[in-house]
DNA sequence: GATATATCTTTACACTGTAAAGATGCTACT
DNA sequence: AGTAGCATCTTTACAGTGTAAAGATATATC
């Protein structure tokens, strides 16, 4: 009657989905594979069978995140500005603002995917290529508004730079150096749309 | 004759000496109190005599981490700029080459003064202090160029600009994202000073 | 229908932080 | 000087971690 607690089906999208939650609740730190097996209500080691190990699960975890934070990157981006470059200011405060509000919200995956729990990133060639994928939304952004700016700034340099920017924001918001206040505004997004305000490019 | 082991003298001291050897050595995740005991050549828990658990530790290592960084950034910007503020870009680029210099030369420390072990920071004073003074420093720097350049940005957001700049800069460096070949320089000192020409301020 | 294979369970091990209780040597007071 | 108290260190113990190894079971293949 137990309905055969053997071949569940698809557990490896199940593991997930429970991994995903307890991430949520618990955050990295809290996130054992027990408690993922638990909750999935399987047996403690039934994850090896899909996964090599913890490692290759957060691997994936974190996948999904760079999916998600490039799709949020594009709504918001979408929202503020039009798709075709005709403010492309407009359009890099737009990209800023998803990335930003994707990691307040998705804190705990955020911090997996760019903290050190899942180490060497070349092992998970898929998690190499969703990131950069992300990085490249920011960095043609940065290019076309260089280029509308008449700016003669390298656009490498400027690219890695609101990078760094938006990434820095971002990390130092959700381990609490930084707060609206600081910037003397109301909301996260306020201050994002500042600090890109400030980013303007050297030689223009 | 074994020197009695009781009464070691400076547990502490050594404690936190033998904890940083490791924080290199193996970086943060391969810190454990059993290994520091072990170094220490001492028992396991004779830790809990001077540290309320092991979040106490790596605070206190983290604090001490922050009055490097501050050395760093007064230094740097000593080399490259005069502490008076004939060029104050100069000053901020210092800073910030010492901010991220240190970051890399100390990679773990710095994960694991800005990283998530810890945990809540307000449950160690001295640990925030130490912490914004090193963005005091940054600040007041960003302020008085401001001045110089006869900008009207708001000092507050400009400085969170600068901060998240560096910040991010440093922790993507850290995580293998960005490299100099990224920017098309050769080192990481060249990258900050291309970063630090790109962020001018806006108002002019 | 037999065999192979993928999937899941059981058991086990080394390692982690830390609580609790006992041992030891220093310090201060009588 | 002796004794009480205390800070410091050790021993033992426990729950929790990732994961290796071996056994059970259901599906797939011939």
């Amino acid at each position: 009657m137990t309905k055969t607690n053997y071949h569940h089906g698809n557990l490896r999208e199940a593991l997930l989905v429970s991994a995903h939650c307890i991430l949520v609740a618990e955050g990295v730190g809290g996130l054992s594979l027990r408690k993922v097996a638990k909750q999935t209500g399987v047996s403690a080691t039934a994850l090896y069978s899909h996964f090599k190990d913890k490692r290759e699960l957060l691997a994936v975890l974190a996948s999904e995140g760079y999916e998600q934070l490039a799709a949020s990157m594009l709504a918001a981006a979408g929202a503020t500005g039009t798709t075709d470059n005709r403010d492309s200011g407009l359009r890099l405060s737009g990209l800023a603002l998803g990335y930003v509000s994707f990691a307040t919200e998705n804190d705990a995956l955020f911090q997996l995917m760019f903290g050190r729990e899942i180490g060497n990133l070349t092992d998970y060639p898929f998690l190499v290529e969703s990131g950069s994928r992300c990085y490249a939304l920011m960095a043609q952004s940065v290019a076309v508004k260089l280029r509308d700016s008449g700016s003669l700034d390298s656009p490498a340099v400027a690219a890695t730079a609101a990078w760094s920017m938006v990434h820095g924001l971002a990390t130092l918001i959700n381990d609490g150096r930084i707060t609206p206040g600081t910037c003397g505004v109301s909301s996260n997004e306020e201050m994002v749309l500042q600090l890109c305000r400030t980013f303007t490019f050297g030689y223009q």
